[in-house]
DNA sequence: CTTTAAGCGAGACGGTACGTCCGGTCTTCGT
DNA sequence: ACGAAGACCGGACGTACCGTCTCGCTTAAAG
C-alpha cells in the first residue's frame, strides 16, 4: 500500500500517471457496476494499465479502494479544514450531519464508500490503515468543535469525546449500512437532539432558571 | 429464498435434510474460511447435496446466509423472549447492550455476522428481508423495553423510540463494522450512560426537586 | 489423456461436440500462428470451449496436439491401408518416401507436425504414447512390405526390420526437423537406392550370374 | 546474434564477461529445468545480469542457446579434430556413431540438444545458422572420413557423400529425437553395418573373389 | 584528462497466457 | 419428480514472462 509514498526513495521509480489512473478507475467502476462486479481485471483494463502493476503496489483490491479514498480526500491544498462553529453546537451538528446524510445518499459516493466499508470489516489491517488516515483525521476535526462546544460549557464537562462522536455518527452510519431506514435530514436533526438532550426526560422548565 | 416456508403446499417435494445441511454448512464455512472464501461450491461440498439443490432454493450466497441466521435465531421454542425489565432501565440496558458486545466479539458470531451485514448493504432486497425477519423482531423487543421505560416517566415523552434504539445500538455496530475501537464492556456502559443522560451538561442538583 | 475413449464408462458424460471443436481448433491454430504461439486460451477460444474443459481432459498441450493427429488419422473407416506392393521394392519405397516429402512439405501439415515433434522430444509419457497409438501401426505398415520383399528374397535374410524403417524414413525426417536441405522427391530416391544397396561398392558386372 | 563477432568492430564496447555468464547460465539452465521452463528472465537473473543486456545481443531465445552450444564448441584450441581413420572404414564408423550415442545420452547434452534442435525445428533463420556454424563443419569432417574410404575403394564411386551422411546420422538423431527405441551401441553398429552394405542380400561368397 | 555516450544491472511497465477456482446453467442417473 | 453429481461456458484470480522502457552507475572513447 502506498502507506510511504513521500519520502519515495530514490530508487523508487513509480508511475505516477499508473497511480492515479488505477485509482481513478477504482473508484469510477465500482460506482458504476457495483462492489460484486468490481474485478482487478477491470480496473487495470480502464486504467490501460497491466495487471502486475496493481498487484506491486497493492495487497488487496480493498487496498486500491482505500488508495483511491486517499486521493480524494487529498484534493484539497490545505487538507483539513475545521468543522462550521457559529458558536450554536445544535445547529452546527445539524449542518453536519445533513452534508454527511447527503454524502452516503449522493450515488457517486454510496456504492464505493459500501465498497470500503466492507473491506474494512473483513481486514483488519486496512480497518487499522483507515483509522489511521481516513476516519481519524477526520474524527479529529469533529472532537475539536466538540472539545470548543465543552469549553463554552455547552457539553458535560467529563464527557468521552469518542463516546460523543460514536452517539452522533453511529446511528447514521449504520442505519445507512444496514439500511435499516431512510436517511433524511429530519433523521439527523432527530440524533442530534436526542444525542444532545439524552433519552431521559429534561425538566425544561428549568433551563430558564437564572 | 425460504420466505413462505410455512404453508409449505403439498407439491413442494423439499428435502428438508438437505435445507438443513446447506444452512450449517453455509454458517459453519463462512465461520471457518471467512466470507471472501466461502463459496456456494464449497457449500454444497461441505453439505453433500449439488449445487443446483442450493440454486433452486435461494436467489443469492447472501439468501442462503440470511436463512442460516434465521434458522438460528429460531431455535427457541418461545421464539422471542422479551428484555429483562428489572425496573431499572440503565441498568437493564447495560446487561442488554454488554450481552450485543460478548455475542459480536465470539468468534463463532463474528465473521457470519459481518459476512451477512457485508451481504445486506448491498442487497436492498436482502435488506428488506432481513428488517422484517430478524431485526424487526428483536427491535420490537428493545422498543417495547424502553416503551415500559416511557410509561414509568424514565425516558422523554416525545422520544422517537426508532431513534432511541439506534442512539444506543447505532454506535455499538458501527465500531465492530468498522473496528474503530475495541468492544468493551466498559464502552457498553458509556453508550448507555451518555444516550440516557444526553451530551449537554445537566444540573445534577436539580435532580433531586420534588 | 483421451486413452481410453472407447469403453466410455456410463459415468463418463464427455461432451464429444466439444472434444472435436477443440482438437480441430488445436490442429487448425498450430497451422495458422506456429508453434510459438500456440495457445490453450486460444484453443479454447476458437473452439467456443471454456478453458477448464480443456484441462479437465488432456493434461498438457502436447496431449491435445496428439489426439488432434489421432483423430485425423482415425478418418478412414478400415484404418490402416496398407502400403502398395507391386512387387518391385524400391519403386514401391520410393512412392511411399515422395508421398512422405509431399505431406511434409505440405504446409497444412508442416507446422503441427513440428509441433508434435517438439512436444514429443519434450515428453517421454506423450513419445510412449506416440509411439504406440500412431508411429507403431505406420511401422507396422511399413515392415509388413518389408516381410514381404523379404519372402520374395529382396532383402537381406537376417535384416532387422525396425533398423531398416529407420534407415529409410530416418534421414528424411532428420533433413526435415533440422531443416538440413530440401526434402525433394530426388532425396527421396536417393535414400531408397543408397539404403538399398549400401553405402559400400558392389560388384555390378556379378548380378547377372546365374 | 554473435555471428560477427571475430572483427569486433572498434566502436562495440560489449562486456566479454556478461556474454560467457549469459551463454553459461542458459546452457546449465536448460539442462536444469528443461526446455518448457527455460525463460529469458531466468537465464539474466542467473548470469546476474540485467534482461536487456541479453534482447542488445540476441534476437531470440534460440539464438541464445545457440551461441551456448557455439561456445562449447569452440573450446578445443584447433578446432576440428578429425574422424578417426585406421583404414577400417566400418571400425571407425561405429567408434564415431557409439560417441554420438554417448554424448546424446549424456543427460548434461539431453536435454540442451533437445532444445537447440526444438528451436531449429521452428526457425528457419537459426536453422541456416545452425547449417553453416555447427552442423556444418562436422559434416564436413564426417565427409572427409567418407571421401578417404572412397579413395580406398570402400565406398561406392557415385556416392553422394551428404546423402552417406545422412544414412549414417539420420537414423540415430530421429531415433532420439522421438524417443522410438533406445540408443544403445548396439544399435550404432547395426546402423553402420546396414548403411554399409544396403538392404538387399549380399552374395557373401563372391567377396572373397580375386 | 575531461567530457560524453555506450553498455550495463536493475526493474517498472503494458501485455499475454498460464493453470485454478468459482458462478450459474444444464444434463444424466439413481432413488 | 427430486436430488447428487458433475460437465459445461465463461470470467476472474494471482503468477510468470514477454519485450520495451527508463533510471543511475560505470567505463572506455573522443575531444
Amino acid at each position: 500500500m502506498t502507506t510511504q509514498r513521500k519520502p519515495l526513495s530514490t530508487t523508487t521509480r513509480r508511475n505516477e500517471v499508473s497511480r492515479r489512473a488505477i485509482l481513478t478507475a477504482a473508484f469510477e467502476l465500482v460506482q458504476e457496476v457495483g462492489y460484486a462486479r468490481l474485478s482487478i481485471e477491470g480496473i487495470a483494463a480502464r486504467a490501460g494499465v497491466g495487471k502486475q502493476t496493481i498487484y506491486r503496489w497493492w495487497p488487496s483490491k480493498g487496498a486500491v479502494l482505500f488508495d483511491a479514498f486517499l486521493m480524494l480526500s487529498e484534493r484539497p491544498d490545505g487538507e483539513g479544514s475545521a468543522l462550521p462553529d457559529t458558536g450554536d453546537l445544535e445547529a452546527d451538528l445539524k449542518t453536519v450531519l445533513r452534508a454527511t446524510i447527503e454524502e452516503l445518499n449522493d450515488p457517486r459516493y454510496d456504492e464505493p464508500m459500501r465498497a470500503l466499508n466492507t473491506e474494512i470489516t473483513h481486514d483488519p489491517a486496512l480497518a487499522a490503515l483507515y483509522a489511521e488516515r481516513l476516519d481519524g483525521p477526520m474524527r479529529e476535526l469533529k472532537k475539536q468543535r466538540l472539545r470548543s462546544a465543552q469549553r463554552a460549557g455547552q457539553l458535560a464537562g467529563g464527557l468521552n469525546l469518542d463516546v460523543a462522536v460514536d452517539m452522533l455518527w453511529g446511528p447514521l452510519l449504520n442505519r445507512w449500512l444496514q439500511r435499516s431506514g431512510a436517511l433524511t435530514p429530519d433523521y439527523a436533526d432527530s440524533i442530534v437532539e436526542t444525542a444532545l438532550n439524552g433519552l431521559r426526560p429534561r425538566r425544561e422548565g428549568l433551563r430558564s432558571l437564572p
